[in-house]
DNA sequence: CGCGGGTTTGATGATGCTCAAGCCCGGTGG
DNA sequence: CCACCGGGCTTGAGCATCATCAAACCCGCG
């Protein structure tokens, strides 16, 4: 069950047998299934999430009743409203699963016990967070500089699991255009490969 | 000089007076002109510069020639391109100074070993990485949910210091829309406002 | 077989871009 | 002190991209 936790964490640090039960310890499997919610706008995000199976969202509805994907998480990501659970304010965002799923949860205060008590998984976030702030950005630099089908290329090329996976008006909220807009950009695309 | 890195430092962390000089020894002083650069598309980001004075930007420019503005940063901001400053690969970003500034400059290597070396520092960053990762990730949502001038109201209401600091294509540059755009989103607003 | 969600297609409209010209203002040199 | 220059902001006209609304289509499932 923590196989895939170990691993993800082996790939960042050294971890010896020893240390790993520290971070074990303060997790708590759950299951997740399709449509159901981790956590809803208004509560507290009160769990960072690691998925060992399935796939996840989190997403913002706006005034005018939309949603609007922030982001996916498969196996291997983790997932939660960083803002709410760091802060213990209300988050803004829904966070649910798109297929039947298994996560990891660790709550605020043993996250921070965590990176306290141990230096090791304090690094360990760190570069999760470095890695994290890095691709952001690029979605930033996209988002400014990238009309919606170069973006849609782009997370094609970086993500062809994910547009593979989740239903496209998902992909569609994620880049921040329409149902529509997204499939004539495909049918474009495929009309220029041919041609 | 060290004076704003000081409390900068212990606004998220308490540190005592033996440990901060671990940081600055490690840390260069260095004077950055209007227009010039601290690194340019194509060198390795080597630096990851505080502001003590003055204001920096990062940008890319794209294929078609276009200047697109990704950070800012004003005096007690972090600036680099942190994928080339971890990687050691080729930054395809430009990092020059808006105004006559001031920065202390701390290389990888020096970074990595105060990370490992005191832990305290390690939290400094872990903090400083969640808090932007944060920011990030609310300009992602912005860009996907809401207009161009529903995103320069909320970027005047969460930075007006900036919006009033650099010029108007500076800010239409980062959030993605032409000068003109924003002239006539400016536009708009101030005759909304008087009616 | 028929229902229903998801995707596609079409027509029309809003938002923001492009190109071009004009305006404002601070700095420079005569 | 004034004329001129230049950069940045504004304004205008036409255009491209994407949104909206509506209808059709596709396909898996009861």
């Amino acid at each position: 069950m923590f196989d895939r936790l170990r691993e993800h964490i082996r790939q960042r640090i050294p971890l010896t047998d020893e240390e790993f039960p520290s971070c074990t310890s303060l997790m708590v499997p759950k299951r997740i299934r399709k449509d159901a919610y981790l956590v809803q706008e208004g509560e507290h995000s009160k769990y960072l999430a690691f998925v060992t199976k399935g796939c996840l969202r989190s997403y913002t509805i706006d005034k005018k009743g939309e949603e609007h994907i922030v982001q996916f998480a498969v196996e291997g990501w983790w997932i939660t409203d960083l803002y709410s659970f760091l802060s213990g304010k209300e988050t803004e965002y829904f966070i649910d699963a798109l297929e039947d799923s298994d996560v990891l949860l660790i709550d605020a205060p043993s996250y921070e016990k965590l990176c306290e008590t141990v230096p090791k998984f304090e690094r360990y976030f760190r570069i999760l967070l470095q890695n994290n702030y890095i691709a952001t950005h690029r979605r930033v630099v996209a988002s400014i500089s990238l009309s919606a089908e170069e973006q849609y290329l782009q997370l094609l090329q970086e993500s062809p699991a994910i547009v593979q996976r989740v239903a496209q008006r998902h992909i569609a909220s994620y880049l921040g255009i329409t149902p529509e807009a997204l499939s004539r950009i495909r049918n474009r695309i495929a009309k220029h490969q041919r041609s």
